[in-house]
DNA sequence: CTGTCTGTAGACAGGGCTGTCTGTAAGATC
DNA sequence: GATCTTACAGACAGCCCTGTCTACAGACAG
């Protein structure tokens, strides 16, 4: 009794790679229905199978991008080395990369978020995210010594908003470094630039 | 030959203040004609004498907004003193009065920009708008002495679309302290905690 | 009086949107 | 073979949207 039957590549899987694509360019709002149904070959009861309100769609494309943001995030924390301190500016290669990458266009959570009406399920799950990203820096921050670990967090936090919100207009790479030294900077004022050790 | 007859309160000023009220709250493409015009108590066929097409009564929008919010961003600086220093940090009260207004929604570009086509002239006045500010920002740091002004005003704007852009989620007035924490930081990184002298 | 300008009032077309519906086909399980 | 699940194909209703159109009313100038 395998509780998922359906195969790789199977139609809800191809609603959601179509329904990324086209909400990350042109917004859920700009992107209707019968237009993801004609781009991933899907039948219309088909996708209302799946995702019974347009609304459970675009939750799912927002979790896509939480687990795809968040993972780039932690990524590139982790490639900058095992110092939590260096891992609080690395963390910021995330941006640059996603300013590289074709196509960018901002931040998926805060274009969402701006098209949807406010106290609606999409504001909910967008503040989630921004609160389990923020949390995460906050337990970096301690972990590098921060006297005020959250303050660290929100500001650098603020700085990843910055960045992305900006992207929506265009992926100059120079925002990203701009935050990055922003990021060293704030890091060093709140650790001291001697170190933890 | 009076340029303008239209006594004031007209009914192009009618529309633009609705307009105003109603883009900010629900996004221009969540708001329809027929809305404006109810609310507005006015003809159909007046708004579009005034604005041919909607996206112009967008553009008169965002315009609008460009003067309140450069408005207050320069009225900031000036309450903050001569020092040109003194006002890159100042500037951020801006943001703080931003978020402590009732019906604060983030930044009016940023979010018409998130529901609009790339390429389209919301976009086009949207990069225009974020330009001047980073121009004045940088004639600031170049006035107080920073050795690289650019660079500076580059994150400073940073800081300020970063608390904009949260905005979209919450008013917290805490996004603002924390902007001008990081504000207050940065400036005397790139000028020296000394001072101009 | 006549024409022009500005505005009101509202019908109308044409299109896109979400969501429901009927009907059909292929494969798996009993 | 019967049945059940999954999916395809597409018509359809009902709504909202933009933008155009006609008809009318008042102010003002010649």
């Amino acid at each position: 009794m395998p509780e998922v039957r359906t195969p790789a590549g199977s139609a809800r899987d191809r609603i959601l790679d179509t329904a990324f694509r086209l909400f990350y360019a042109h917004g859920p709002r700009g992107v209707g229905v019968d237009t993801i149904i004609a781009e991933s070959g899907v039948a219309k009861a088909t996708l209302y199978k799946h995702f019974p309100r347009k609304d459970d769609l675009v939750l799912a494309y927002l979790d896509r991008v939480d687990q795809a943001w968040f993972g780039a995030l932690r990524a590139a924390a982790r490639d900058a080395g095992n110092d939590p301190r260096d891992q609080l500016v690395g963390m910021f290669d995330a941006l640059t990369g996603a300013c590289r990458r074709e196509g960018y266009h901002g931040c998926a959570f805060i274009n969402t978020a701006a098209e949807s009406p406010a106290g609606g399920p999409v504001h909910a799950r967008t503040v989630e995210h921004k609160t389990v990203v923020r949390a995460w820096v906050t337990e970096l921050a301690r972990r590098a010594g921060a006297a005020n670990p959250e303050l660290l967090a929100r500001q650098l936090t603020l700085l990843l908003d910055g960045g992305l919100a900006s992207g929506v207009l265009d992926g100059d790479p120079v925002i990203a470094e701009a935050a990055r030294e922003s990021a060293r900077t704030l890091v060093d004022a709140a650790l001291g630039t001697a170190g933890v050790g």
